[in-house]
DNA sequence: CGCCGAGTTGAAGCCTTTCAACGCTGGTGG
DNA sequence: CCACCAGCGTTGAAAGGCTTCAACTCGGCG
């Protein structure tokens, strides 16, 4: 492994893994794969017994709506996120994985979860927590469309994705390239590209935000953040739960 | 155990539990606490270090939105369900929990899951998976709020409520007590409850549905299945990835 | 050089909200 | 036992946020 593994990377952020561990998720996202900006990992409905670990760059998730032919976007996975975990509980995909931006995923079969559930149960309810962070996440979007104006939904969607390209980016950033189009955007909040359009000139015309192409830079932050009150979920997560040197149960065991 | 309990009949609809299994949930819920119609669990922001099973009854999960003074009702929680898996992120709640019908929940101390996830990891694997279809369920939520009209969002929270319902009450029901405010419903699908109001009558005149005091009789499901193309997410739930034939790693541990 | 997708803008209309009022009902206290 | 009150359901009217429809611009690409 020339490159540090995200998942990696991300889990020992939160909780420190020993060798055992660290190793065993090597290995089990050792096969990687390239998608390119637009391009469709998996679709929905689609046959999919593996989940796939983001390395590098963004997707997001999103589902059709069969009345009205349209459609929403769930959620934007970036470095370290586990995707396709819907494909644990049922054999299809029950959403469509699409690259935001140039991507490198790696797969990993479900029965490898399982085996790492097994084997390294610290591990498993390290995911277990990480899952219970990101329920909370989606409760936020939820909360956010279903009772907040378009200027909000939009402010938050902003906040959110900054705060998680930030993690990887590193260092202090205060905009980044958004290659999502209106139209996607809209389908992210709930509402129409040309209302996208019209709130988003509207924020660039009081200074909130700025925009140049694809990129967007958050002018005022703290007045943004304090506008929708914006608590990012992904900081940390407790781990103090898990009885402690329970590394590898599996050494003992193989 | 006088009672059977919830969580271990839901689980093991999705798989079969051997009787280590069995034992060890039962064991983990036995303080039983009963609470209310209306009576709040635990609040949003407070220190909270258990999770609570449903045995009896129904409740729901709900966040104030500091901006407009609302509401937003996230989920409801049925037996068998696990609730406030976000305090196993974090250790204070995100949500308000407040039982909608007189219930009965056991706690559950978080330190206790823990040693549900090493010692029984078929288990763990087992919720993960249950956890797994929640996020979907709240993706459709997430969809029907950002990407439907109110009429479909209220059609598909009583079909929603009306299958969860089914599973405890056994057999084929078609009406429900409903002891939520006209209100209530508005904050769980995003509307006012002026508009709740509106919608509900426009679609008894229609004869989708009845409704006499507190209880709703859906009349035309499948027209109402139709509309919205309903889909239960809580019917199974894939277990093939796991190992087989680890119930109970403990027992040679110990 | 022309086409196409994306961004932009105006105008009109509609779904939903807001504001307000009134009836009903169940619970409370005199 | 009944008057009173508070919460909930209901309805009307007006306002408003967002959508819909349509047209026009701009930049990249074949």
């Amino acid at each position: 492994m020339s490159r540090t593994d995200a998942l990696v990377a991300r889990l020992n952020r939160y909780m420190p893994l020993d060798a055992e561990e660290r190793e065993r998720i090597e290995r089990a996202t050792e096969r990687e794969r390239r998608v390119a900006a637009g391009e469709v990992l998996f679709e929905e409905g689609g046959e999919n017994d593996s989940l796939y670990v983001v390395q590098q760059g963004w997707l997001h998730s999103s589902v059709r709506i069969a009345s009205t032919g349209g459609r929403q976007i769930l959620r934007f996975h970036y470095a370290g996120d586990l995707m396709g975990t819907s494909s644990i509980a049922w054999s299809r995909a029950s959403a469509t994985l699409t690259a935001v931006s140039d991507c490198i995923v790696s797969e990993m079969p479900k029965a490898t979860l399982g085996r790492l559930f097994v084997d390294t149960p610290r591990l498993a309810g390290l995911l277990y927590a990480v899952a219970a962070a990101e329920a909370v996440a989606m409760s936020d979007r939820l909360t956010s469309i279903g009772r907040t104006d378009a200027r909000e939904r939009l402010i938050t969607l902003l906040l959110d994705m900054l705060a998680r390209l930030r993690v990887t980016a590193g260092g202090v950033v205060d905009s980044f390239e958004l290659p999502l189009t209106q139209a996607d955007l809209g389908d992210a909040t709930g509402m129409t590209k040309v209302h996208v359009n019209r709130t988003f000139r509207a924020m660039e015309a009081e200074g909130l935000i700025e925009r140049k192409g694809k990129r967007v830079r958050i002018v005022d932050e703290p007045a943004l953040i304090r506008a929708v009150d914006f608590v990012d979920r992904y900081g940390e997560v407790a781990t103090d739960w898990l009885p402690r040197g329970q590394g590898a149960v599996a050494s003992a065991r193989l």
